[in-house]
RNA sequence: GGGCGAUUAGCUCAGUUGGCCAGAGCGCCUGCUUUACACGCAGGAGGUCACAGGUUCGAGCCCUGUAUCGCCCACCA
């Protein structure tokens, strides 16, 4: 049996100590590169993981023996605010001080950020290794040697270079925007980053006063001597109720201390005429206008439109804490402002209580009831809602509750609902028109610019994979056409394209294609791309500022080269002078902001220094993760002066020469838009040789983008880190081995399906496997069904033992008594009965070839040729070449499935199954036999190389010992010592030979019927049998011919053959097509005629089916004619076959 | 609300321009410790291709609709 513990890691260290995977730029080849995704350094690799890496390496390996100077860059994601919320909840889990101790440390100024920093640095080291050597022991042949890390000192110089382009080029810009607040976290998320959530909540309908001025009666509104509670007013402001109310409804109570206006649809004919009048707003006092907008719907109580149906036509319009609101707000500035003063007041500190101190001026809350500072500062969101609620229940002031279910954005790191939170953030103006490039007016029926950054983007794009973009005759599609490449020779590999054609224009593809709808969509619907968070984690933003009072237009400021309400370039400064770019921005009417941005380089420590100096303090934000990740095609190659990191880069420029653009992105269709569309376009636009003279050509990130299929577990939930539901590889590696898993995966991997797997645990005590039971999460990963976090052993209850989602969640740790649980499924067993039954019959097929050797028949190569050829051979050599083809083919667009089963279908069923049975006799003796076997041998290693890494390097290393001179006259095989950099298998066309495989087609036909007989008849496998044939002249011919081939494969002794044999009567028999076969010696009239007759049944259906079908004239006359005459011939078939039959039944009575 | 995908044997999945008696692996049944392999060999049972219409000589495949599941996108009070 094979052990592949006993393989893996002596092959590993091999290709290691050979540095078999290192790709150097001057050696021959042509390029091929991939980049990995970088996996995050939150956790180790599941997997999912080990999908998307499979999936590479098969690629790799493939376009390495094609000869392709291969490189796969390896590296890790530092994942910013993933990885510092694991390592804070660890730290809170070990009762140690974390991120909430750190800050106050950083607030006392003792350093907290730097301290921090360091523990999350240990947590990436530890994880990065990890994953390192999970990727080793998964078999990936990465170029270990250039591993990078998104914060490293190669790729941190790449980010700072983009950053300073981009900003120099004003495509990045600062403003005070709404952003997706988490309120745990504290940072801003990217739109992505959020997740929808049903919840279930209500709509409150709350009631506001109207007034109007005092001595300025309202039309038509009586002034009533007394008002209602809770429109009693501060006699001093000059506002009286009228005594009418609005009704706002509201899923959100407790931003109404943030209204600055109520509206309502100027359509409205109900309401429109309260347009221009006021309200006041119930607890905090203020006075804001009633403006009307069409955003506001229409209420309509029978609509079958939830919303109209719930509306109560006023919209209160809360500008700080809804998307919608902001925009409300400012379309209505000037009456909004006239009233209150500020558009925007917000209500909430970071954490999202209710404060007064983060933008809510005070002239404003001080007017406020007793009752905000009272009881409202300083609660929670959810408090605040239910205190402000039950204060417009006493005050007589809430009309109505109705549950309301609606949809409600949340983290998707803590998983609390979102605030939309008013900061100032940093951004890339995607859609903005790249400066210094010529205007080329926006790309059709978008309104994206040609020359912005989405607009790259759209026309990387192939052209008929573009909704909208027909493809008619004529139209070349850029790249390669690969349905006229395989026409032209379908045993050739297709070409990838190289890095020397640098063509960008309409060469990004999607496989499969429909992906690239999700690109292009997300690119016209774009918006500007929030890049700074509030984490500490992460690259931080190379801008450093200063805030001076009262220096408004004193002296310095150039005309603006840019939008007029933006911030000024200063030209010749002191900072501007040594390469940085220097802003100045009012700020109010009375400051004036510096902001200088520093580029990376050797002056960078220097300016920094005098700036500190100064007085200038660096923004305290980090980028966005994806900010780094954007680049990683770029950065991972040094990209831009790969010669300031010798130690990493030796090669200096050829490096990024050599591989930039990569052939291919393998990865999972959620990251489309947050990272596959950001490195098209930062590798686009940092290529650009109008912006940077070092390029010499505009180039993609990768020709190839490769969407494959997502791994669920049991129960169709995604497999994931957040959800601990996440297998780890080396588990598999434990049970099944690499080499099973990975072609496993392979074999998984179709266009379209996702992959369920059902996970088993293996009890560490007893070794028993068993299905785990499962549990339904609370908390975050709530509703999720997951595996109890202890689990008892079924062969012995006293054994006990946790779970990985017990460790992960923090609920248990594993001890001696309790030790973790491996992981193991069923779904492998493929991959490992495959792996076992290579090893078996290669192990076989060598022996068989060694005993030859010894016996000074050496005969393998160069003694065959095609005079020597069986049938037999023949016909393997003709499947051989259909599966090369078959592998070319299929791995040219990404069938990995296709190419696993190919390849399971030529070893087990052909090889094995007919080829190994059918020479087994005659290999002693027949030189050509082991020449055709150890060419299928050495063929086969190389094919399977790239699923089977590990036991095809293993067997290699035997085959060289036992056969070293192989391969066949026709066929050039060269010789490699090592498999991983041997050559792929090249066969010629002519070997497909379909006279040969129709040939052993009827051998197997005979044998098979043959084998059903004796089964029938319960023979004795050993027992031989005697067996006659009756068949037409030709097939009886065929027959004779290949008597020796039925005789092994059947365990048949062949008697008479021929068109006039009749059936001994001690026979039983069988007809197949044309031959009726007789089996001496096995009397059984019962059995025999309960065949016959079932066949006779069987027959007669097809008769009928066939003749029905021949009876339709429409189909005589309509369907093809080689497709008739081919239903005609069966017809016949059929018919001489139950004829035969019926002939055998009759025989019998 | 918009878009995409899925629904085929008990389970997990193939099925490439419509043309076979719809396939594989696991599981199940029968027989084999046949000197490569029991993680195996030989044979076998098992399917209204989600449902309803339509196009066609012919539909698992194309069209329309329905149901169920999943994913992505969307600012919904």
């Amino acid at each position: 049996m094979y052990r592949p513990a006993d393989v893996e890691t002596e092959v590993l260290e091999r290709w290691l100590a050979a540095k078999a995977f290192h790709a150097r730029p001057d050696d021959p080849g042509e390029a091929y590169s991939i980049v990995i995704p970088p996996p995050n350094v939150t956790a180790a690799l599941h997997l999912g993981h080990a999908l998307n890496n499979t999936l590479q390496d098969v690629l790799t390996r493939y376009h390495r023996m094609l000869g392709r100077n291969a490189l796969w860059m390896p590296g890790t994601d530092h994942a910013g605010i993933a990885t510092q919320t694991v390592v804070d909840r660890r730290l809170q889990q070990e009762g140690q001080p974390s991120l909430k101790d750190y800050k106050q440390r950083e607030a006392r100024g003792e350093g907290g950020r730097e301290a921090f920093v360091q523990k999350v640095q240990a947590w990436k080291d530890e994880y990065e290794a990890e994953i390192s050597s999970q990727l080793k022991r998964m078999g990936c042949s990465c170029d270990y040697d250039r591993q990078r890390f998104t914060m490293d000192p190669v790729c941190a110089a790449a980010v700072r270079e983009a950053f300073f382009r981009l900003f120099k080029d004003g495509l990045i810009y600062r403003g005070k925007r709404l952003v997706n607040w988490d309120p745990v976290t504290q940072t801003a998320l990217a739109d992505d980053e959020v997740e929808m959530r049903e919840v279930d909540g209500s709509f409150w309908y709350m009631k506001y006063p109207i007034v109007e001025r005092q001595g300025v009666p309202g039309s038509g509104i009586r002034d009533r001597p007394n008002p209602e509670p809770g429109s009693r007013t501060p006699a001093s402001d000059g506002w009286r109720a009228t005594g009418e109310h609005v009704t706002v409804a509201t899923t959100r109570p407790e931003t109404m201390l943030g209204d600055t206006a109520v509206a309502v649809n100027p359509d409205d004919p109900q309401r429109k005429h309260l347009i221009g009048q006021f309200v006041r707003l119930p607890i905090v006092n203020r006075v804001v206008p009633i403006v009307g907008d069409g955003y506001v719907t229409l209420p309509d109580a029978d609509s079958s439109d939830a919303k109209a149906s719930y509306a109560s036509g006023f919209l209160k319009v809360t500008p700080a804490h809804d998307p919608n609101d902001y925009e409300i707000g400012f379309r209505h500035e000037k009456s909004i402002v006239a009233a209150t003063g500020h558009v925007l007041i917000n209500v909430m500190a970071p954490d999202a209580s209710i404060s007064v101190e983060h933008g809510w001026p005070e002239q404003d809350h001080q007017q406020a009831d007793a009752f905000l500072r009272d009881e409202l500062v300083g609660k929670s969101r959810e408090d605040a809602r239910k205190l402000i609620v039950g204060w417009f229940k006493r005050e007589g002031l809430l009309e109505e509750t109705r549950p309301y279910r609606h949809s409600v954005g949340h983290s998707y790191r803590s998983h609390v609902a979102i605030e939309p939170y008013l900061s100032d953030q940093w951004y890339v103006a995607v859609k903005k028109q790249i400066g210094r490039l010529s205007d080329e007016g926006a790309l059709a029926d978008t309104d994206v610019p040609a020359n912005s950054l989405a607009g790259l983007a759209l026309r990387a794009m192939a052209p008929d994979q573009m909704a909208g973009a027909e493809r008619g005759d004529g139209v070349t599609i850029p790249g390669r056409d690969r349905g006229a490449l395989a026409a032209e020779d379908p045993d050739k590999p297709l070409k990838p394209l190289g890095v020397g054609e640098k063509v960008w224009e309409g060469h990004l593809r999607f496989y499969p294609d429909r992906y690239a709808r999700t690109f292009q969509h997300w690119h016209e619907g774009i918006r500007d791309w929030c890049i700074s968070r509030q984490l500490w984690w992460g690259h931080r933003i190379p801008v450093w500022r200063r805030v001076d009072a009262a220096l408004v237009n004193a002296t310095g400021m150039a005309p603006g080269e840019r939008d007029p309400d933006g911030p000024m370039v200063v030209e010749d400064s002191e900072w501007t002078q040594r390469g940085c770019v220097h802003l100045e921005d009012t700020i109010g009417d009375e400051e004036v902001e510096t902001i200088v941005c520093v580029p990376p380089g050797p002056r960078e420590q220097e300016t920094v220094a005098d700036l500190e100096a100064e007085g200038f303090t660096q923004d305290p934000d980090v980028l966005d993760t994806w900010f780094s990740s954007a680049l990683w095609p770029l950065s991972t190659m040094g990209w831009p002066r790969p010669d300031d990191f010798p130690e990493f880069i030796p090669e200096g420029d050829k490096v990024l020469e050599k591989w930039n653009p990569t052939n291919v992105l393998c990865t999972a269709r959620e990251i489309i838009t947050l990272w596959v569309s950001r490195m098209v376009m930062f590798n686009l636009y940092f290529s650009d040789p109008d912006l940077d003279p070092r390029s010499d050509g505009q180039r993609l990130p990768f020709y190839d983008v490769f969407i494959h299929a997502m791994i669920q577990d049991g129960h169709g939930q995604k497999m994931s880190k957040s959800l601990g539901n996440g297998v780890d590889p080396v588990d598999i590696i434990h049970s099944h081995g690499s080499d099973a898993m990975r072609f496993t995966l392979a074999h998984m991997t179709t266009q379209t399906q996702d992959v369920r797997l059902p996970v088993d645990l293996i009890c560490p005590h007893t070794g028993e496997i068993f299905e785990p039971r499962y549990i339904t999460a609370k908390g975050g990963a709530g509703g999720a069904r997951v595996m109890a976090p202890t689990q008892q052993c079924p062969k012995d209850p006293d054994k006990q033992m946790v779970t990985f989602y017990g460790v992960s969640s923090g609920h248990v740790q594993a001890t001696d008594d309790m030790p973790l649980a491996r992981n193991t499924s069923s779904k492998f067993d493929i991959g490992r009965n495959f792996a076992n039954k290579l090893w078996n019959a290669v192990r076989f097929a060598l022996t068989r070839l060694g005993e030859a050797q010894e016996g000074g028949q050496a005969g393998t190569a160069g003694q065959a040729g095609a005079a020597d050829y069986q049938l037999a051979d023949r016909w393997i050599l003709s499947r051989l070449a259909r599966t090369v083809r078959l592998a070319n083919e299929s791995l040219s667009e990404y069938e990995f499935n296709r190419y696993a089963q190919g390849l399971y279908d030529f070893v087990w069923r052909d090889l094995c199954d007919w080829y190994i049975e059918a020479v087994k006799p005659e290999l002693g003796e027949r030189a050509t036999a082991r020449a055709v076997l150890a060419t299928c041998v050495d063929a086969s290693l190389r094919l399977l190389h790239p699923a089977m890494p590990f036991i095809t390097e293993k067997l290699w290393s035997h085959l060289n010992a036992v056969v070293p001179r192989r391969g066949l006259p026709e066929l050039d095989l060269p010789a490699s010592e090592m498999l991983a950099r041997a050559a792929w298998p090249r066969i010629k066309r002519e070997w497909i030979d379909e006279r040969s495989e129709r040939g052993f087609e009827l051998i197997q036909q005979v044998v098979g019927a043959a084998r059903q007989v004796r089964t029938e008849h319960t023979v004795p496998p050993r027992q031989v049998v005697d067996i006659s044939a009756k068949a037409p002249p030709a097939i009886a011919q065929q027959l004779l011919e290949h008597k020796a081939l039925v005789a092994v494969l059947a365990n048949v002794t062949p008697r008479e053959v021929g068109p006039r044999v009749d059936r001994p009567g001690d026979a039983a028999a069988a007809v197949t097509g044309d031959i009726e076969l007789y089996l001496h010696g096995l009397v059984d009239p019962e059995l025999e005629r309960q065949r016959l007759a079932r066949r006779a049944d069987e027959l007669a259906t097809q008769v009928s089916r066939l003749k029905s079908r021949l009876g339709n004239d429409s189909y005589v006359s309509k369907a093809p004619a080689h497709l008739v005459e081919q239903t005609r011939e069966q017809l016949a078939a059929a018919e001489r076959e139950i004829e035969a039959v019926q002939e055998q039944l009759a025989a019998l009575a």
